[in-house]
DNA sequence: CGTAACCTTGATTAAGATCAATTCTCGTGG
DNA sequence: CCACGAGAATTGATCTTAATCAAGGTTACG
């Protein structure tokens, strides 16, 4: 594929003109990651933000316990780590930012755009579109963390699965163009989707369970039936 | 004061000059509540953001079962609710926007401004600097909330609690002046405190004993003396 | 003073983390 | 094609944390 169309899919850059384009091309570069690599450590420098082509990464943090938890899964088009670039903005503490958290890609072949920040800085300066865009993607950012914050403090582990279930079960039906899909294959393991939830897999696993002896779901390895999505749906409420 | 230099202490605003102000002041309105009042429910019709003049604004959710937790405490000078405005910007689907949480007054006198939509989006638009600094205001909330989750998802009451009163020692240093400031005088109720930590006020009430019996602070109503500083710091590694 | 809101303390319970033991799955090499 | 081994997932037993339930104490304020 050629560059500039690839670069096009990132959301952020999707209305550049191929000017624009050629401009963010220049300065960046694109790398691929095989499955369980990282991308960067929430101990490195902060250097550039980065934007996923194909694959899948996880953004994630480590306690001192050792436990870790997955703060996002970007997929195609999105951007990560774009935070510090406008924490630089106010306080000019350019020397000593790391990045925020941890990345890795979680799907072979996971290929990322890395944009360093001069360049972007000079871009947003010109084009107001991009800023606007920026805003958006930090609002949506926004809005899913409030909503995450509010289930982990709020709901039981069996109530967040739910919830997961049906916002990939949205997710897909989206992509399909059907209305009733009813099976999901996760593409992230068991494990990862634990630290998602923010819990440990013992205890996804008996969640999973629980909703199986219901029969609202049917769990075969990685791919998921769901039987009674009514049922599911008024487990979130 | 001068109604134009008031809504100057929005730190969003504070760059603009007096014309951009005098747009500002034309079409918000400003209103002052007493403790306790409510200022927006999370199920009404979303028209406008709100900046924080003086007093205290509680951000908060309240799930089905009646427990409230608490997102965010605005002080003076911050903007809250200004997400939704470019959620509309990306899905177009103004008529159905809601304001995503609730809320409250709960300090007496608390003195808001209210923008409406329409009028900023065209100031933002017109001015890239405010553009920049609503993406500052934004990376920096995505920070805060990502800080939350780990809190919450990671560590216990008491640890929750002792960085809580070292990031409000910090302030206290900050706005005085001081290095070692060692008295917080908490400025919410500890039924806030509570739910701003992800718990209940029994739960917390046995969290600041703890601490108290360990003679790492003293606790006398909302006054809390820090007498150990680095055992509090130990207890959040 | 009296009452309501706020806070503390104790006893009990429930959810989920931890620890430990298997079982399942799948890729690799013989 | 099968056997093996490693990592992934399940299951059970136990323990810890914090929520819930209940009672009593404090404070503030009319």
């Amino acid at each position: 594929m050629d560059a500039l169309n690839e670069i096009s899919k990132i959301f952020l850059f999707s209305g550049l003109n191929s000017k624009e384009l050629q401009f963010i091309n220049d300065f960046s570069c694109i790398k691929t990651f095989k499955k369980g690599e990282i991308i960067f450590f929430d101990t490195e420098p902060y250097n550039g933000f980065y934007g996923v082509l194909d694959g899948l990464v996880k953004i994630y943090k480590i306690s001192n316990e050792g436990r870790e938890y997955i703060i996002h899964l970007e997929h195609t088009g999105s951007t990560f780590a774009e935070v510090p670039i406008f924490e630089k903005f106010e306080n000019a503490q350019t020397s000593e930012m790391v990045y925020p958290a941890n990345a890795m890609a979680i799907e072979e072949k996971t290929k990322v755009i890395k944009v360093p920040v001069r360049p972007f800085i000079e871009l947003i300066h010109s084009n107001s579109d991009i800023c606007m865009k920026m805003l958006a993607s930090f609002a949506k950012r926004l809005r899913f963390l409030n909503k995450h914050i509010e289930s982990i403090t709020l709901d039981d582990v069996t109530k967040r699965l739910a919830k997961y279930l049906l916002i990939e079960t949205e997710k897909i039906n989206l992509k399909n163009n059907c209305r009733n899909c009813s099976v999901i294959e996760l593409n992230i393991s068991k494990y990862d989707l634990a630290s998602h939830l923010g819990t440990i897999i013992e205890t996804l696993s008996r969640a999973l369970k629980k909703l199986q002896t219901e029969k609202i779901i049917e769990v075969n390895g990685k791919r998921i039936l769901i039987n009674k999505i009514e049922s599911l749906k008024s487990y979130t409420t």
